[in-house]
DNA sequence: ATGGTGGCTGGGCCA
């Protein structure tokens, strides 16, 4: 089973680049992010005249995140579990696929570090971890995934100078990630690569990819029992290239039959 | 070259 996640930066921009890498990919799941959709505006059809079930939780011209599959889309969830201060945006839907509780997550950029939406990424990690204690036991199979907006340490920016004081590498939300994980999940790129300087996205100013500046921001989290099944993961950088690519590319994570 | 890109829109904000 391949599962992968990708910050599409508006489906309407690049629906045809998505179908594109998931006709020669085939992925079994793929988690969007950012489909800047109105939820009607999901374009259901095109995927599953590719063979995939969908669910798209949007909300306008902002935010939005959507899972295709086609090893089953069961107990759709947006939103945080019941029960859990509802976010007032689009940026988390679940659903079960294939045996697995997959979500796909866009958690709030912070703008800079103090700014209120600062205060919402950090209050939205709080809320994804109390969703996870609400409905799950890490003995499940979970991945969570998507653009965390978050570089988890230093190994995943193209140089830490650049970032003093900067949100995506700050101190109160890679806690705030570590708070996440801690419920019993991990960082499944780094359970597999050790290397810094691999990265899934590049901002689009300034030749940024063709320098090499970039950062690891989307990443799949997962479970134990997931985390054991795991025999590979992978970024697809070329995803980068060529006319109209989104600002990131899809990271992928193979996991065995159970 | 003192700005650089690209998406939302239809001027300026956001990433």
């Amino acid at each position: 089973m391949l599962i992968a996640t990708w910050n599409v930066n508006s489906l309407k921009a690049r629906l045809s680049r998505v179908q594109a890498w998931v006709e020669e990919v085939q992925p079994d799941v793929l988690c969007m992010q950012e489909t800047k959709l109105a939820q009607e505006k999901f374009p259901h059809d095109a995927f599953t005249d590719m063979g995939y079930e969908s669910a798209h939780f949007g909300q306008g011209q902002w935010n939005g995140v959507a899972i295709i599959s086609k090893v089953g889309l069961e107990n759709v969830r947006p939103n945080f579990a019941a029960g859990i201060e509802p976010d007032h945006e689009a940026r988390i839907l679940t659903a079960t696929c294939g045996g697995i509780q997959i979500s796909s997550c866009y958690v709030p950029n912070g703008r800079e570090v103090d700014h209120d939406h600062y205060k919402y990424k950090l209050s939205w990690l709080q809320r994804l971890r109390a969703t996870l204690d609400a409905t799950n036991k890490p003995t499940d199979n979970v991945v969570v995934c998507g653009d965390f907006n978050i570089a988890p340490d230093d190994r995943d920016v193209w140089d830490v100078k650049q970032f003093e004081n900067a949100t995506h590498v700050s101190v109160p939300e890679r806690e705030a990630l570590a708070h996440v994980c801690e419920f019993g999940m991990e960082d499944t790129f780094r359970h597999f690569h050790q290397e810094g300087g691999i990265f899934s996205w590049w901002d689009y100013r300034g030749g940024s990819f063709y320098k090499g500046h970039g950062m690891r921001i989307d990443y799949l989290l997962a479970t134990k029992p997931v985390v054991d099944r795991a025999t590979w993961v992978g970024i697809d950088r070329n995803a980068r290239k060529g006319e109209g690519p989104s600002d990131h590319v899809p990271v992928m994570l193979k996991v065995k039959d159970a």
